[in-house]
RNA sequence: GCUCCCUUCGUCUAGCGGUCUAGGACGUCGCCCUCUCACGGCGAAAACAGGGGUUCGAGUCCCCUAGGGAGCGCCA
């Protein structure tokens, strides 16, 4: 049997790493077993649901790589499937039409929690033949009054619910449009559907949809409800905590592969390994394997992750993905080579992509600041002299090589009796703007000549003019 | 309130009755490397929620308590 799992998201608004999460679970379990996946968007709450939502979620699923293999299905494009369907219940006698106000449910509820009891329906117009009172009914599904019903869930295991606990839900509106609990279960059956991995938000209601699912003589698929993520706090994840949508770590400079990681092993492991390659997690992922309790996402980690991505990948595949982040900075792409070498540089200086490009200026067109802190600190009188040494050798350096930029530093650091770190720090300083960089050779070569001479004039121009106490 | 679910270092987790004086990772702290910042290496502190059972033996099985979460909509 070919395994067939689904992402059915809402599109009431971005995605969620959560719901990214679900995706991913759904997308690698399908993957991993020569199975399918199915993309299907929930937007039978048409107040809620939104265009602009639905390409937020696939602009998001793309990014992350996730595809599908059936879909986009929409349900408000299923209307007339979800009709026969309440009506071969109605007509199995599964099913009634209701006719209580929503006054007399609000009441019923209201008194129903000043008791202390479970707020649910009566069963009023259950088998009542005279409940027509003119209103326009709603369609209550018949759930067995008693016996218990047993979900043989795959992450927790064998769950009992009473039906007792269960009441008639509505599975058609007043207006004739069908409810969630309905078109899940229709859509999960006519889509071939055989393994549902989603939110344990949905434990609870699983059991009435089985009963639905079985009236409607399909079979059950298997279930695996995973643990919700939380916010770093422990609390429900909310966008007090950051970045709760998936673009916006795209935005931050997030590689898709480590949010993927990241997001698989949260909840998910697979012995002590951290890092995985997206063919690893395709052939280890399993839900036998997967935790039940929920987690917190800690984007310290996630940050560690894509660290170790960007020391890890292909020089020009880092390229590729990092120039956009360097152009938003308005730093000129176009010198492939330049680019290349400014990126293998900071690779190991950059837990994200913003951040290595943000650090990354100087090596493009003028110094656009100067950190006064550090000027003051290491831009003193003392130095001028091997500076100046060095600006004159540096000047007539043909070979603006990191071997020969390094020994022009040392000569002159030696030829005033000085060590390296002596100079080569007010250098950077110099040629920077600021305290870190990478070596002081690559640093230098990075910035490239021209401008090397030019803030080596500046700073020496900056420390014959201060009045320098020492 | 009722029903269901969950509970190992601050966080993610390993552990599927003896190999646990509880392992790994992030974070934190210390040391090393070092021209700065990183990277890397080494090391440290840090957990079985509590209480009862079952068993020769419990982090692992059962029960209770506590704490947390979810569901209880003409939302999905």
């Amino acid at each position: 049997m070919t395994v067939v799992t689904r992402f059915p998201p809402s599109p009431t608004g971005y995605l969620h790493i959560g719901s990214a999460r679900t995706a991913l679970y759904n997308w690698l379990y399908a993957r991993g077993r020569d199975g399918r996946m199915v993309f299907r968007l929930e937007d039978t709450d048409r107040e809620r649901s939104t265009q602009e939502a639905v390409d937020a979620i696939l602009e998001s699923m793309s990014w992350l790589g996730l595809d599908y293999d059936e879909g986009p299905y929409y349900q408000t494009q299923r209307f007339d499937r979800y009709r026969e369907a309440v009506q071969q219940l109605l007509d199995g006698g599964r099913a009634y039409h209701c006719y209580c106000s929503r006054e007399r449910l609000d009441a019923l509820r209201e008194q129903q929690m000043a008791a202390k009891e479970k707020p649910r329906y009566d069963g009023h117009c259950r088998d009542n033949a005279r409940a027509d009172n003119g209103n326009p009914p709603v369609v209550r599904f018949r759930t067995p009054p008693d016996g218990t019903i047993v979900i043989d869930d795959h992450v927790r295991g064998a769950v009992t619910f009473q039906n007792s606990e269960l009441d008639d839900l509505i599975i058609a509106r007043s207006d004739g449009t069908p409810t969630y609990h309905l078109t899940v279960v229709v859509d999960d059956i006519d889509m071939g559907v055989t393994h549902v991995i989603r939110g344990d938000d949905h434990l609870n209601n699983t059991p009435r949809q089985v009963h639905i699912l079985e009236a409607l003589g399909a079979d059950r698929p298997v279930y695996a409800h995973i643990p919700m993520i939380n916010g770093p706090d422990g609390k429900k994840l909310s966008k007090r905590h950051g970045a709760v949508s998936v673009l916006e770590y795209r935005d931050q400079g997030i590689l898709p592969q480590a949010l993927l990681t990241y997001l698989a092993r949260l909840g998910w492991s697979h012995g002590d390994q951290e890092i995985f390659t997206l063919e690893e997690l395709v052939r280890n992922f399993d839900i036998s394997g997967v935790n039940k309790a929920s987690a917190s996402f800690d984007p310290d980690k996630l940050a560690w992750v894509n660290q170790q991505f960007i020391q890890a990948m292909e020089l020009d595949a880092l390229v590729a993905a990092a120039a956009p982040y360097f152009a938003a900075l308005g730093l000129p792409t176009e010198d492939a080579a330049q680019l290349a070498a400014v990126v293998d540089a900071q690779r190991t200086r950059a837990k994200t992509l913003v951040e290595m490009a943000d650090k990354s200026r100087p090596f493009f067109g003028p110094l656009a600041e100067m950190d006064e802190d550090a000027a003051h600190k290491h831009l003193r009188f003392g130095v001028a002299a091997p500076l100046r040494t060095l600006r004159e050798a540096l000047a007539v350096l043909d070979d603006w090589q990191p071997e020969a930029l390094h020994a022009a530093v040392e000569t002159a650091a030696a030829a005033h009796e000085m060590k390296l770190g002596k100079v080569a720090q007010p250098l950077r300083v110099a040629v920077t703007g600021g305290t870190a960089s990478p070596s002081i050779d690559i640093t230098l070569q990075l910035v490239g000549k021209t401008q090397c001479l030019e803030r080596l004039d500046a700073a020496l121009a900056y420390i014959a003019e201060r009045v320098d106490p020492a």
